[in-house]
DNA sequence: TATGTATGGTAAC
DNA sequence: TTACCCTACATAT
């Protein structure tokens, strides 16, 4: 279920429980044993997120390369360190399913204050907690699961990794293979820009560049991973109607303004995505607007998975189309 | 309880 | 172009 803000939450997690840890790694599904072996006993070394790729390195010259697809999973437990700047969900991963209060919190202080950096670690310093996370779209986390130790499997783990207190299970992934470190740069390298990755303003040159020379349909190009990477097909409805742009014009000849805005909504969104884990794409409601919006499941999106219903904008029906065999939803007035 | 769909991308065909 | 991954969730029965 990850569009890019799941996959930089998951490599933060392993950043704080795993970098600079020996790991043992075993395939309990048998379909990555060889692989596993390769890496068992290695010590986590780095780990890096591109869009909607993860690389975890180990002894400096292996790379794991994971993508979750469409129904890919880690699940953590054990010993969680939270990352204080994800703290707005794993703060209270005692809890199973929170949104709209917590949410609120999260953006007026975490993501919003203007002052940024400060006020990302003061939500609190690292604490252990004892949990069993799911990590996909949402953390959620049922509380103190002092079960046995490791954690028994349950169903198809393709992948187990396992410090001394933490233990991560990978399960349906559409990849996980070992990359040399010369492949991991060539995967990287057919890569789109990643506003959390690259410099936002070399992103956006690239961007705007791929964007203006292609004749391909712009709903196209964004969920297109060579052309920006990340944006799945939540994040490109939702981001075509902010814009107010036709998903079927070619990039070429949207209007430059309109990529520029595009662009920068991105680096916006991936960055409270990440933050809150939760796709915010309504943020510029007004607070009682959008806490009305939270407080019902289907309110969400804009347009997202809204097909036959009024915008919420013109009250036009939402149409809903095929495109590259993904469902594109859109809003035909506003986005005319 | 059963069925259908999906926040993707890969690799086989 | 299609099968696959083999999960989670919503909806139908």
């Amino acid at each position: 279920m990850p569009e890019g803000h799941s996959v930089h939450r998951i490599a933060r997690q392993f950043e704080r429980n795993f970098v600079g840890r020996p790991v043992t790694a075993s395939s309990p599904q048998g379909r990555f044993a060889e692989g596993a072996a390769v890496l068992s006993g290695r010590e986590m070394t780095a780990v890096r997120a591109v869009g909607k790729q993860m690389f975890a390195e180990f002894d400096e010259q292996l790379w794991l390369r994971v993508h979750l697809g469409l129904y890919g999973a880690w699940d953590f437990a054990g010993e969680i360190l939270v990352d204080p700047t994800i703290a707005s969900a794993n703060g209270r991963m005692g809890q199973t399913n929170q949104r709209g209060t917590d949410l609120e919190e999260a953006l007026g202080g975490a993501v919003f204050d203007a002052a940024g950096e400060n006020s990302l670690t003061s939500i609190g310093a690292p604490r252990k907690t004892r949990v069993h996370v799911r990590m996909s779209e949402q953390t959620t986390g049922l509380a103190d699961e002092d079960g046995e130790w490791p954690p028994p499997v349950v169903g198809q783990v393709r992948l187990r990794l396992l410090t001394d207190a933490t233990c991560a299970d990978l399960r349906g992934p559409t990849a996980c293979v070992i990359q040399t470190p010369d492949e991991m740069l060539q995967t990287v390298a057919k890569l789109g820009p990643d506003p959390l990755v690259d410099d936002p303003e070399v992103g956006e040159r690239r961007f705007l560049a791929a964007v203006a020379r292609r004749n391909v349909a712009i709903g196209q190009l964004l969920m297109d991973q060579a052309i920006v990477s990340g944006i799945g097909n939540v994040y490109r409805a939702e981001m075509l109607f902010r814009a107010r742009q036709n998903p079927h014009t070619p990039g070429r000849d949207v209007r430059p303004e309109v990529v520029r805005a595009i662009w920068r909504d991105w680096v916006r969104l991936l960055r409270i995505g990440v933050e809150t884990g939760q796709m915010m794409t309504m943020d510029d409601l007004s607070p009682e607007d959008w806490r009305r919006a939270m407080a019902s499941r289907d309110d969400r999106h804009w347009v997202y998975h809204r097909a036959g219903l009024p915008c919420r904008v013109c009250g036009t029906a939402i149409v809903v189309e095929e495109m590259q065999a993904r469902k594109l939803y859109w809003c035909p007035r506003c986005q005319a």
